[in-house]
DNA sequence: GTCAGTGCAAATAATTTGCAAGACG
DNA sequence: CGTCTTGCAAATTATTTGCACTGAC
């Protein structure tokens, strides 16, 4: 969980056989610009990039997301239903957790150091590596609990 | 997160318009009697179903699944890159968290009490109603960090 | 009796894959 | 220079939906 530049990523993609690409550095940096809170979709960072002049294929684009979710700087985030989205993974101070309404999916982030350093201490006990560790508050807003529509 | 009697889901279904059905019940007793630490797919549960002599039609085991979980009494995870998986939303004593290698799909569950407890404060502060709380975590597990292969 | 719920088949949406061409180390 | 990576188009997968029929309340 610690914050990139372009270089380190190719050292570290370098170093498990892998390549740096122009598409790559893009990723990259368009989520290192995006405004705290945000998180893309696919298809929302191709839309992204396509506003800012760049092409990257959509394939490529799935296909990175992944290898960058796996090698733990994205985050993946089930935050609407059925539409899987990618945030940085960012370092202790702004790690944060999501609040999300099942109804209306309005989200809240929030911070809570304790339940990262459970979730720190969880994976090392047992051996693992750490990438990422996301509480996930599945609940209903109460905008939605007035609302008289069932479920 | 109580635990369920079908009485007790019919009485819930109908406060809300809805109808019990034997579907309905069909499902929730087959999550009961779970062994634990098993979730299922919607394909599974046909499966399972299909095994038990029972029919339910995927479409309707999709609606339900749906429905039971935005009721709280199910809880949607996503164990396996790209399956959505369904399990009882059980009470504190039984409730658990995910740990999960993002090479291999082995998966941890454990116990935590503060994570819920967080969790559910949170949810309180914000006049959200909680449904679900689960700390997920992405990580690597030992054999996978042996292993050769690059992520 | 009425309307929610079901099963079926067809539709949709998201994601993956095969392959030839291009580019990184 | 070999092979990892890309872009394209086609394929696949999971999930949703329309509709006529059935059954819960």
């Amino acid at each position: 969980m610690a914050a990139y530049t372009p270089a380190a990523l190719k050292t570290e993609l370098n170093e498990r056989g892998w390549r740096m690409t122009p598409q790559r550095e893009i990723l990259l940096t368009t989520f290192q610009n995006l405004p705290k809170g945000e998180h893309l979709s696919a298809e929302d960072l191709l839309e992204v990039l396509r506003e800012k002049g760049e092409t990257v294929s959509l394939s490529t684009i799935y296909r990175n997301l992944k290898l960058l979710s796996r090698m733990g700087i994205l985050r993946e985030l089930e935050l609407a239903e059925g539409h899987k989205r990618y945030e940085l993974n960012q370092p202790a101070p702004h790690h944060h957790h999501h609040l999300i309404c099942v109804r209306c999916n309005r989200t809240i982030e929030f911070k809570n150091d304790s339940v990262l350093k459970a979730g720190a201490k969880t994976a090392q006990k047992s051996g693992y590596h750490l990438l990422d560790c996301q509480l996930t508050i599945h609940a209903i807003c109460p905008t939605c609990q007035r609302s008289l529509l069932p479920v």
